[in-house]
RNA sequence: CGCGGGGUAGAGCAGUCCGGUAGCUCGUCGGGCUCAUAACCCGGAGGUCAUGAGGUUCAAAUCCCAUCCCCGCAACCA
């Protein structure tokens, strides 16, 4: 019987909006989920959608599409993607599926009447014009964070998971089992943060949206996402259906992976639902750094590309896996920067493994008229060689078992180096030369050419089309199992070695980076214009959040706007982002509060003229007294000062 | 004194738990080679291991103490 391996990554939110860091969770899973297929383990690899909820159900509403066509667009999509990157998950999770929704349902009712889920009241703050709850800490200075409106101090009802009730046990949970959740870093932040000081019960219905799976025996409320989206774990195995086969098989998970960010729902919530329906945990939870937004000396931010599409277009799927799976230190965060990426793409997959392809192939059809031949003449070099290509599996077999992606393939590009240098050392073109050491030269491209099989099939999970490239020019079928294929020796003689194209065209480094800093300027203009245009069509929530409701003239005129002069400024103590600006507005002199200390010197900021909200109510900010706003705009990028095209009086008016 | 992570060669990092010649990748400079994708191989230069003529020790990047700086999260972003 074969030991099976269970692996799931989070369900996304599908707001459209996919990229690097999206691609990373699955990326990993998925070269993890090859690996262990390969080593002949019965995997079953978990990904989906998380589509419930109010941001949601609001987005496409105001697009006026029926909300389930608008998530089955943007899944489509998702699906699309992982496709492009060879993601080779075994099931595919939507919480709008049926049977995930019935299930829900059942485990909801289970935790009810066993006590664990009560009805009460869940005091939060409401805001009437979006129908939305907020607690205090989402609240933007008191108003609600969507529109900026008055809230009102509201009780609503709502079922709430006794999660206070098993403290004690995910605490011993995560101080005895240092295991479960990896890696250590973020043991220290839930037992500090959230276990030690107190787990409070949790709110696990919403009567404020409707777009969610509905508790069975009370309409008014719909399932939060705690329990629709983490069980999607068991349901998707068929917890709780007519057919629980692969539950029994493959519960509990052998490993969750996610982002750092949410490693509190999946190391405190979900165990304690887990405890509560009395099903084994999962062995292990582990949280990944963030792929982040480096910056080119030359280039600031500007100019990367972050759109897995685009990059996978230009430079192939391979190229994307490999600087991800490469890149991401074991719990710390990765950096993308196009020059990175550009210099692992050369550096690795053109001059080390692409050449190394090449050169060897090359030579086999040369001198051997493209047979491969086993000689016996062995040089002092071979054995070298060959322990590293014996001992590589092993090693990198060690590095996956820690997660440690970027040294496993290390250890492979180790080989790759290593036969590189061998060439070298064995010199077969003077070989070549002489007739009498044909035999030698036979052994030396048998050494070669069954070190790149070894080393094209422990590539197999992480770059599946690079590694069948490989097997295919030198005439080895993709294998299925790791067993009895890699270690050395196995290549058969008299194979046909085929010299095909380059694996990794090399890229001449200035040219490229400039070709990508022009597309990621074209890709941000099309992004510009497509959010002027096409508001109503390719909506992202992101699009939502941008664009406010219509006002009329007389709103507009409730606002009192002024050119004021900055006279003095500085920085507001104990505040990274506070400056604290007195302003002359004509009127007087004001004491205003803005957040833009990283964007400006406090030099710079006096003696400018700038716009001024003086009807603003105040506010007290980093506890000083702010009368009035200064405005600004922000491209995203970079913030700027609003300023009058020529000096005019202090207190004019804007209009 | 909010919590956490970090400061080691031009860049990115390892080494720190369990003190003992400071290492890897990229870049750079020089050499070699010509099978190969201007690739490959070898060698050099480049580091007061944030600071403190601090403490412990025969010996400190590593242990202890103090200080400074950076980055996340939290709070505040009018």
């Amino acid at each position: 019987m074969k030991e099976k391996y269970y692996i799931t990554t989070p369900i996304y939110y599908p707001s459209g909006k996919w990229h690097l860091g999206t691609c990373y969770t699955t990326v990993v899973c998925d070269a993890i989920a090859r690996f262990k297929r390969m080593c002949d383990m019965d995997v079953f690899y978990l990904t989906g959608t998380d589509e419930h909820g109010q941001k949601i159900e609001k987005v496409a509403q105001e697009v006026g599409i029926d909300t389930k066509l608008f998530v089955d667009k943007q899944v489509s999509t998702l699906i699309d993607l992982w496709k492009r990157l060879d993601i080779s998950y075994d099931k595919f999770i939507r919480t709008t599926d049926s049977y995930h929704e019935e299930a829900v349902q059942k485990i909801f009712n289970k935790l009810y009447e066993k006590g664990d889920i009560y009805k009460s009241e869940y005091e939060g703050w409401y805001c009437t014009p979006c129908e939305s709850f907020w607690t205090k800490t989402q609240l933007v200075d008191g108003k609600c964070p969507d529109c900026g409106r008055e809230v009102e101090l509201t009780k609503e009802s709502s079922y709430f998971f006794r999660l206070s009730k098993y403290q004690d046990r995910l605490i011993d949970l995560i101080e005895k089992n240092p295991d479960f959740l990896q890696p250590k870093s973020r043991q220290n932040e839930m037992l500090n943060n959230f276990l030690k000081p107190g787990l409070q019960d949790l709110a696990v219905s919403r009567t404020s949206f409707k777009w969610g799976i509905p508790v069975p025996f009370d309409e008014e409320h719909v399932i939060y996402v705690w329990i629709d989206a983490l069980t999607n774990y068991i349901t998707a195995l068929g917890y709780m259906s007519d057919d629980d086969s692969l539950f029994r098989k493959f519960w509990p998970a052998n490993l969750h992976m996610m982002g750092k960010e949410i490693v509190r729902f999946h190391s405190i919530i979900w165990p304690a639902i887990l405890m509560a329906l009395d099903i084994p945990l999962p062995e292990k939870v582990y949280g990944h750094g963030w792929m982040l937004l480096g910056s080119d000396k030359i280039s600031k931010s500007k100019g990367n590309i972050i759109d897995p599409i685009v990059l996978s277009d230009r430079y192939s799927v391979d190229a994307v896996r490999y600087y991800l799976l490469r890149e991401i230190p074991f719990g710390s965060d990765g950096i993308y920067t196009n020059h990175a990426f550009l210099s692992r793409f050369n550096a690795d997959l053109c001059n080390s493994l692409g050449n190394l392809l090449s050169r060897s192939c090359a030579m086999v059809n040369q001198y051997f008229g493209g047979t491969l031949v086993k000689g016996t003449t062995k040089t002092q070099f071979d054995e070298d060689l060959l322990n590293s290509v014996d001992s590589l599996f092993g090693k990198v077999e060690k590095n996956i078992d820690k997660l440690l992606i970027p040294e496993a393939l290390q250890e492979i590009f180790n080989v790759v180096n290593r036969a590189n240098k061998y060439i070298d050392e064995t010199a077969p073109w003077i070989l070549a030369k002489d007739v009498a050491k044909k035999d030698e030269l036979a052994n030396v491209l048998y050494n070669l050419i069954d070190t790149l099989r070894v080393v094209g099939i422990v590539l197999l999970p992480f770059l599946p089309q690079t590694a069948r490239k490989i097997l295919a020019d030198i005439g080895v079928n993709e294998p299925t199992l790791f067993e009895n294929t890699v270690v050395s020796g196995k290549s058969v003689e008299g194979t046909v070695i085929v010299k095909g194209n380059a694996l990794f065209p090399r890229v001449n480094m200035e040219k490229e980076l400039a070709a990508m800093e022009k597309m990621a300027q074209e890709t941000e203009q099309k992004k510009v214009e497509e959010k002027k245009v096409e508001k109503t069509e390719v909506v992202t929530t992101e699009v939502a959040q941008t664009a406010k409701k219509e006002i009329n003239i007389d709103d507009f005129d409730k606002i009192e706007l002024k050119i004021g002069k900055i006279l003095t400024a500085e920085k507001v103590e104990k505040s990274k982002k506070l400056l604290h600006f007195t302003v002359d507005t004509g009127d007087r002199v004001r004491s205003i509060v803005s957040g833009v200390a990283k964007y400006f010197t406090v030099e710079e900021m006096i003696g400018k003229e700038v716009i001024v909200v003086t009807n603003l109510k105040t506010a007290t900010l980093g506890g000083i007294l702010s009368e009035g706003m200064i405005l600004f705009a922000d491209d995203g990028d970079s913030v700027v000062t609003v300023e009058p095209s020529k000096t005019l009086k202090a207190g004019s008016t804007v209009s």
